[in-house]
Formats: C-alpha cells, sequence, structure tokens
DNA sequence: AACGTTATTGAAAACGTTATCATACATTAT
DNA sequence: ATAATGTATGATAACGTTTTCAATAACGTT
C-alpha cells in the first residue's frame, strides 16, 4: 500500500498554477478562468488529492466537529440518541467525536477535556451529573455550546432535553392503580443521584400519595439500570413475606432482569404479578407477555437536541431551555388489561 | 460564554519563557529545569491552556483517531461492535470518529471519503459490500489500514472479522432437525446481497441437505433484517396452505417481527411452530417463550478487530487474515427442547 | 487618453504546534 | 587544564491550508 498525501502544493505544481489558486478551484470560488481550473481538476483527480482538514481546520478554526459523550453506546436509548445527532449534523456537514463514559464519572470528565482539546465545536452530553461543578467550570471555561441530555444538570445557563420522568412514572402507577386496584407497587429504580432515577421515583411517590397509598421503603429497590441487579432485586421482593402485587421497572434493560426471574419461578403474569416499565422498546411488546410501557413520543430527544445545538453553534443567544419530551402509555396485558 | 483559547504563545510570554519550551512542558520531556516548569505550569493552570489537536495533528501528521463505519449505531449488534472498538482505542489515546450509512451504498462510500479526508489513522468497516470495486480502489490509493466486520469483503489484502454465519446457521438448523425431527422449516432471511445472509442461508440449505430434507423455497423469506418484513413475512408463511413447523430467523431484530405476528395470531410455541434466531441478545432470553438462540463467543468482535487494526497502525505487516468468531447454541424452549 | 471597473492570478502571512539546529552553561573525564 | 559530555533554552522552519493584499490584464466609460 502506498502512501497516497498529495497536497495542494503538489497539485500546484503538476497542473502549473500557484497553491491558493488550486485552493480556490478545490472550494469553488468565483474568478477562476474555465482553463486554469480543467487543468487543475485535472491535476487533482491524477494525483488523487483530497484536501487534509487538520490543517484546513487550524486555518479556519472551525473543526466542523460534534463531541458526544454518553455513558454506553450499546444502549438503546443512547444508541438512538447517538443514531439521531449523527444523522442531524451529518447533512450539516459535521462529523461526530464519539465518547463512552461507562457510567464513570472520572471519565466523563475527562472526555469533556479531550473534546475540547479537538476543539469540537459543541458537545451532547448524557452526563451522569455527580461532578456538576467540575462540570460548570470546564463549561464556562471553554464557552463551548453544550446540550444535556437524558440526566438534568443542575447548572444555570445550559441547554437542556429530559424526559418527562415525574409525569410519565405518574402516568404508569396511576394506571396500575386506578385501572386496576392495585396496591401493594413496587419499584425497581435507577441510581437515585441521577436525576431521571429521582424523578421518577418522585412521579411513582406521587401516584401512590395521590390514591391515598402507602409507599412502603422495602418496595423500592434500587437495580443502577442493571439486569443482573434487578433480577436481584426481583428475587429479593418476592422473597420478602409481602410480595408485591406489581412492579414498576424504571427503564427496559431492568425490566429484562427482572423478568427472567420471573420466567425462572414460573410467576404468572398478570394473574401473580402486573408489571410496567419504563421505555417501549421494541422488544418490550414480545416479551411474555408484552409489557405496559411508556412510550416517549416519536420525535427523537437526540434530534432535538442536535437542533438546538446547531442553533447555538450558528450563534443563537435565545435564553436557554429545558425541553420535556412528552410520553404516553402503550396498554398491553402484562398489567391485567386486555 | 467566553471563548477560551490560549495557546502555546499566550502560555510562553506570561511565563516569560519561549514557545518550544512550553512545549516541551506540555509534552513531558526531559530537560527542562523545575524553575521554568514551575512557571510555565503555573501559567497554564492561569489561562486554562489546553493544547489544540488540530494544530498538533498537522505537525506530527498524527490525528490519533479512528473512522468507524457502519449501517446503523441503534442497531444491538453494531452499537456493541461500537462500544468495544471505543474502550480498545480509547485507552491507547484515539478518538473515535462515528460514520452511520443506513445500509446505503452512497452514504456508505462518502463516509469512507470523508473518513479519508479527515486523516483517520485506521477504519473500521461494516460495510454493505454492494460496491466491492469502489471502496477497493479508495482503500488501495491512500493505503490506510482498514478492518472489515460482519459482512465480507472480496477484497484480497485486507483483514475481516466475521461471524461463522455457515457453521452457525448449520447448528441451529441442525438442532431443530436432529432435535427435534422437524422437517418443514421456514427462514426469514437478510438480503441476500449481504456475505452474511448469504452464507447463513448457505447454512441453513447444507444442514437441510445433509439431513436428506429438500429446501422449499417458499419457505425462504427475505426481510432485509426489518421487523416490519419479518412480520409480513411470517404472514405470509401462515396464510399458505402448508405451514411451516419451524422458523429459523436470520437475526434477533427480525425475530422481534415475527413473534409480533406469532402473538398476534395467538400462535403456540412450541406447540405450533418452533422458533430459532441467530444472535443471543439479552431479550431473546425473556421473549415468548425464551428463544432458542445462537451466541457469539464472549470475545467482542469489536474488541478483535480493533486489535488487528491498532497492528496495522503501529506498521504490521503481518499476511492479511480472516477471522470467524465461533459460537455456541444457546437452548431454551421455543424448539420444543426443555 | 486617462480612468474606473471587473476578472484572474500569485506572493506572503497566518493558524498553533513540534522538530531541528544552534547556543550556553555546567559537569565530568582525560 | 582541556576536551567531551550532559543539561537547558531559544530561533527558525515546517506541517497544509486559506486569507489578505497586490499585480496584471481586459474592458468599457468619460
Amino acid at each position: 500500500m502506498k502512501k497516497n498525501n498529495a497536497t495542494l502544493k503538489d497539485v500546484a505544481k503538476l497542473s502549473g498554477v500557484s497553491v491558493p489558486t488550486v485552493s480556490r478551484v478545490v472550494n469553488e470560488e468565483k474568478y477562476i478562468s474555465d482553463e486554469v481550473k480543467e487543468k487543475v481538476l485535472s491535476a487533482i483527480k491524477e494525483l488523487n488529492y483530497t484536501p487534509q482538514w487538520t490543517a484546513r481546520s487550524l486555518r479556519l478554526k472551525r473543526t466542523l466537529t460534534i463531541g458526544i459523550i454518553i455513558p454506553n453506546v450499546s444502549d438503546y436509548f443512547f444508541g438512538s440518541i447517538v443514531l439521531a445527532v449523527e444523522n442531524y449534523f451529518r447533512k450539516k456537514g459535521y462529523d461526530i467525536i464519539l465518547f463512552n463514559t461507562s457510567n464513570d464519572e472520572d471519565i466523563e470528565e475527562r472526555a469533556i477535556k479531550l473534546a475540547i482539546s479537538k476543539r469540537v465545536e459543541g458537545i451532547i452530553l448524557a452526563t451522569i451529573s455527580k461532578s456538576e461543578k467540575k462540570i460548570s467550570a470546564l463549561i464556562n471555561n471553554f464557552g463551548i455550546p453544550i446540550v444535556v441530555v437524558d440526566n438534568k444538570l443542575n447548572i444555570e445557563n445550559i441547554d437542556q432535553v429530559l424526559s418527562d420522568d415525574v409525569g410519565g412514572s405518574y402516568k404508569l402507577v396511576e394506571h396500575l392503580i386506578k385501572k386496576h386496584g392495585y396496591k401493594d407497587i413496587a419499584c425497581i429504580s435507577g441510581p437515585l443521584e441521577e436525576s431521571s432515577s429521582f424523578e421518577k421515583l418522585a412521579g411513582y411517590k406521587k401516584a401512590m400519595e395521590d390514591n391515598e397509598l402507602k409507599v412502603n421503603k422495602e418496595y423500592i429497590k434500587v437495580a443502577y439500570w442493571k439486569k443482573s441487579k434487578a433480577f436481584e432485586a426481583t428475587r429479593e421482593l418476592f422473597e420478602n413475606s409481602n410480595k408485591p402485587e406489581a412492579i414498576y421497572c424504571m427503564n427496559a434493560n431492568m425490566l429484562i432482569g427482572c423478568l427472567r426471574y420471573i420466567i425462572k419461578k414460573k410467576i404468572k403474569i398478570p394473574e401473580d404479578l402486573a408489571i410496567v416499565t419504563f421505555d417501549d422498546y421494541d422488544f418490550v411488546s414480545v416479551v411474555y407477555p408484552p409489557v405496559t410501557s411508556l412510550k416517549r413520543i416519536d420525535i427523537e430527544m437526540g434530534t432535538i437536541a442536535a437542533e438546538i445545538l446547531f442553533e447555538r453553534i450558528e450563534g443563537s443567544d435565545a435564553d436557554y431551555k429545558i425541553v420535556r419530551i412528552d410520553s404516553d402509555l402503550v396498554i398491553r396485558n402484562s398489567c391485567g388489561c386486555n
């Protein structure tokens, strides 16, 4: 394999014009004679010239690159965000640099620094939000446009695109209570330091209290979004003397863990136990039995975040806003409906 | 927000030394006096200096960036590959630029060109492999290390990491035949232009023929990896006069579509129909009923591809190789076992 | 004939790094 | 004592672009 690294200079030499002229041809500026243009183009073809973005970026002070920092690409939820952001920005001529934080605070901080060092023009950040001060400092120091998704960051002057976690949770739990009269409703939760867990829990509690039900602490199990922990949580719930009538999972990943226990123990749904879950991923419709879930409205969070970010990059100084994505119940028979 | 753009020059001025000296401090070279180092470091801190990779890259002729080109990040299979590649290369100090091709040939070609223009140091490519000549030309012209994953590319002199599609398929279908005596086995396939579909089909056919079963063309439905098409395919299979006894899905995404029809029509598994699928994604264990599947061995394809790519970047000139990832049956009760 | 446009090109500088070379001083070896 | 080495710094050039700026030619206008 031969390294091809033709530069403007090479093209200029071959076509007998100056470097800036070649540059002008490449960038399709006006005021180039047809004759020169033709010569240059054929030289470009012959040498297989491709502009070098490293040099271009340096000169233009533009990288046309967006950083996207998320806990886990292979998670469906984040994967969809990445997909949407990539689609949006690719059309605008931007590249995407991906940073996977594996839910690690330090890695997240390093990722932000790296993104800054690479001079990305904007950042989409799904933070685990434990290090708000540090992040705040980083962002303020470098004045780089940033949009936060999923977990809320308690920083002013920042755009955020979030789910309606309180309301969504409320809908799910209220459905269990009002429609089916369940009282003993357990909750398999994400880590409570994250705003999305915290708010989902708030929605759960509110639904309970609004219906004069007592919130039982033993029914709240933190499973850190993990299948294995959700499996254990479900086991604990069922080994306890007063088993719950219903389980509410804060995301579909934990639903899998939960269902594994249920299938293993041959617990009957919905006869012995009702289940509802946040997030209407595709597989939720085909598990045993299809699970009632909460579907975020079809507009992708990632797309909205990308739009907002793009406007900031273009220089918008609109007020910073928090967008909440609305969601709807998708009723299936895991809760007894039907 | 103030733009922070301190450069080496600014740091040099503030600390009263020359630019190269600051550079040396930043890069932790030896032969710097403690006194100078201290001054420089404090200036760096004060100015919030971060090295600018655009300039660095230009000078070093290194971008420390890998391009990863895949059809769809939000697909679990590709998401996992991206995750593995990101993890591997992040540790080595590389960034990942993500290109999503949406299964579009033109986008794929453009992605490769873009990656080259950005001077990535290597590419991981999950191709849809329709444009082999073009890709071949691109790769040969620029001599950039590249590793192909998932779909085979008929190009010599290229490393590839693929599944054992023939063998895996064979295992699944053979299980249906030998263990359970099914004869009428349908197959829901991906597009046959893609090597992975083609090879999976070959495995299916071989298993049938080795067991003296006739391959019935009506039982082979191409659903292009899509849920909706798989749903339709299943409907067609069941509206046909001679219904199949078993269905083999070439991936788990199509399994979802297939199951949607089955659930809708209340078809009993495994009494009325057996199912097996390629790919043991997490949810496959909790669908109705848990589905027998083919699990690729635990080492991630992405990691292997990343390792190979890294060695090429480091200059390895070992023979080009095709690695096949082995896989095992995970037997559940969708086929009648248990 | 002198003048302003408009079209087309090139020379030189700049973007922020790092590499090369030269210089200066300090230390050690002969 | 002198030469050889090691330590510490700076001037300058270079990476490949694009952006002034100036120069030239062509052209119509007064």
